[in-house]
DNA sequence: AGAGGTTACGGGCAGCGTAAGGATC
DNA sequence: GATCCTTACGCTGCCCGTAACCTCT
C-alpha cells in the first residue's frame, strides 16, 4: 500500500519542482526524499519523474495522474484531523521569514500570542529583506512570509496585514531647509533605507529619478542598522512609517514634512496554498489580526 | 499523521464488530489490532469503541465520524491504486470457504486459472457446508464464500454463480420400486444427505412433512463420503445434480426418475463490500464465469 | 472455563541521517 | 566547481508476534 507520508513528499517534490526543495520544506534530508519517490517509482512500476538537471523538474504522465491522487489525499486527511479534533492539530514547525520592520513593530506580540496559545508550535524565524525572503518562500525554504508586497505567482495566497507610508526622518538636529521639505532638499543629503531590491529603495529612486535628481544612497539591509545611522545625523532615512513609529514618539527621530508623493507599501502575510496549510493559514490570519489591531496602531502610530 | 493502516483497521474492527475478528480479517494478531486503536484513540485523545464484552463493539460519536473517514480514505486509496495500475493489485492472500459440491466440481479450475493468471494470489481454501461459511464470512474469517444461497444481510454482495435441482440417486443395483418414484417408495429407505443446517436436507425434510412421512436421515457434511455410502448401498443420497454428475455419467451411481418437486438450489459467490474488495470481486466474478462455462456445464452435465 | 481485550517483551525491518559517489552543466 | 540526485551504511524506533495477564459471563 502507499503510505501517507510518501505521498504528502511526492506532492511537494511535484509542487516545489525538486526534491532537495521538498526535503527543505518536509524538514528531512534529500536522501529521504529520493528514497521515497524510488520506492513509490517502484511500487507502480513505472517512472513519476523526469529528473532534469534544473528547476524544475517535469512529471511524467503517470506522475501527473498520482499528482491529482496525492493532493487528494493530503486534503482528506487534513479535512479528517480537524474534523476529527473539532479544530486542526496545531503543532509542528513552522518557518516564518519575516522583513525587518515587522521585527521590529509587532513580530514580538505575534510569537507571543503562539507561545501562549498553541505551546506545541515551534517557530523558526528567518529576518530578510522582502525580496529573498519572496525567493525563500518559493523555493519552500520557509513556510510563511510577513513582508512587503503580494507574491503574484499562482497558487500563492497573500493575506494583507496593513498599508504604511514611507517616512523621511532624520535625527531631531540634522539641518534640513524647507518646511514642506521639498525632493530637492532631501537628495542634498545621503539617503538611508532598505537594500536595492526593497521597494523603499526602489520607490525612492523613482521619485528621484522622475525629478532627475542625483543622490547618495546608503542601501543597508539591517532596519536597526538604518536607525542607528541615522539617529547618528548619517543623512535622512526613508522607511516605513511604522518601523520608526517609537523613535519619533520618543524624539529620538524627527519626522520631516514633505509634500513628496511616495506611494504607500502594503505588507503581506503570504504563503503557498496546500492541502495540509491550515497551521500556516491560522498563523497569517493571527498576524493579520494582531498587525491590525487598535493595541498595535496605537502603539506604533 | 494518522496512518491508513490504522484506518484500515479501525474500518474492520468497526465493520466486524470486534478486534478479534478483524485480526483475523486482516491476517494478524489481536494485540497488534489492539495497540493501533489504542495509538488511534491516544492521537485522537478521545475514545473511539466502547469495549464490551460481547459482540459486537459500539464505536462512541467520534469513532462513528472517524468511521466516514476511514471509509473515505480507503476507497480513495483503493480508487488511485486502480487508477494507478491500471487495474488493481491482484495480489496477496485470499481466504475462501467452498460447499463440498463446488470442491468436487470447478474449484480445480478456478484455483488453476487463478494460479495462472495471477501467480501473486495466495489462497487459503476452507471447506465445510453453506450454514457454517456464512458465520465464517460474516465473523471476517473467510473473504469469499462459494456456497449455496445468498446471505441475506446488508453489505453482503452476493453474485449469483448456478441454479442446480437436488438429484435422488443410489446404486445401480440397489432396488428402489416405482416408475417414476414417489415420495413414499423414497421415504421407505435411508436418505442420505448433507447436514441438518443446509439446504438440501432442509428441502427434503419439508417435503417428507409436508406428506406426514416418517424417514431414517443419514445427514453427513463430507460429500465424498456421501457418495461413497451410497455407492456401497446404504441408501438414497438426495444431492445436488452437479454434485454426482461424475458419478452418474460414469454408471457409478443412478438417478431416480421422480416427480418430487424439491425446489432448486442456487449457488452463490458472497463477500462483503468494503472498500477495497477490489481482488475479491475479482475472483468472484472469475468463479462466476467459470461456474457458469460451456466446458463446466457439459463436464458435469 | 472461555471469550475478548490488554500488558510485557524481544526481534525484525523500514526509514532516516551522514557521508560518499556520480552526472551534468 | 556547483548543483542535484543516488548509493552506501549504520542506527533508531516502530510495529509485530508470542505469551502471560485481566475481567466478565
Amino acid at each position: 500500500m502507499i503510505d501517507y507520508r510518501s505521498l504528502e513528499i511526492f506532492y511537494w517534490v511535484a509542487r516545489l519542482g525538486g526534491f532537495r526543495r521538498a526535503a527543505v520544506r518536509l524538514c528531512t534530508t534529500q536522501p529521504a526524499v529520493s528514497a521515497r519517490i524510488l520506492q513509490l517509482e517502484h511500487m507502480l512500476k513505472a517512472r513519476l519523474i523526469e529528473r532534469e538537471r534544473r528547476h524544475p523538474i517535469t512529471l511524467t504522465r503517470k506522475g501527473a495522474e498520482l499528482l491529482i491522487y496525492a493532493e487528494r489525499m493530503l486534503r482528506l486527511q487534513s479535512e479528517m484531523m480537524a474534523a476529527m479534533n473539532g479544530s486542526p492539530v496545531y503543532e509542528g514547525i513552522v518557518r516564518i521569514g519575516v522583513a525587518d520592520t515587522i521585527v521590529h513593530t509587532w513580530l514580538p506580540e505575534l510569537v507571543r500570542r503562539l507561545r501562549m496559545d498553541y505551546p506545541n508550535i515551534t517557530l523558526e524565524v528567518s529576518v530578510d529583506v522582502s525580496p529573498v525572503l519572496k525567493e525563500l518562500l518559493s523555493s519552500g525554504d520557509i513556510d510563511l512570509a510577513l513582508m512587503v508586497g503580494p507574491i503574484d505567482l499562482p497558487k500563492v495566497r497573500n493575506i494583507p496585514l496593513r498599508t504604511t507610508e514611507i517616512a523621511w526622518v532624520v535625527a531631531p538636529e540634522y539641518p534640513v531647509s524647507g518646511t514642506p521639505v521639498r525632493l530637492s532638499d532631501i537628495a542634498a543629503h545621503p539617503i538611508l533605507t532598505f537594500s536595492r531590491t526593497t521597494e523603499p529603495y526602489q520607490k525612492v529612486m523613482s521619485v528621484l529619478a522622475a525629478s532627475d535628481l542625483s543622490v547618495r544612497m546608503f542601501p543597508n539591509s539591517s532596519l536597526s542598522s538604518i536607525i542607528r545611522m541615522t539617529i547618528d545625523g548619517v543623512g535622512i532615512a526613508a522607511l516605513p512609517a511604522v518601523a520608526v513609529a517609537r523613535e519619533v514618539a520618543s524624539g529620538q527621530l524627527r519626522r520631516l514634512e514633505t509634500d513628496i508623493a511616495l506611494p504607500p507599501i502594503t505588507f503581506t502575510a503570504s504563503f503557498i496554498e496546500a492541502p495540509d496549510t491550515a497551521l500556516v493559514t491560522m498563523i497569517a490570519t493571527l498576524a493579520a489580526e494582531i498587525a491590525d489591531a487598535p493595541a498595535m496602531q496605537a502603539k506604533v502610530a
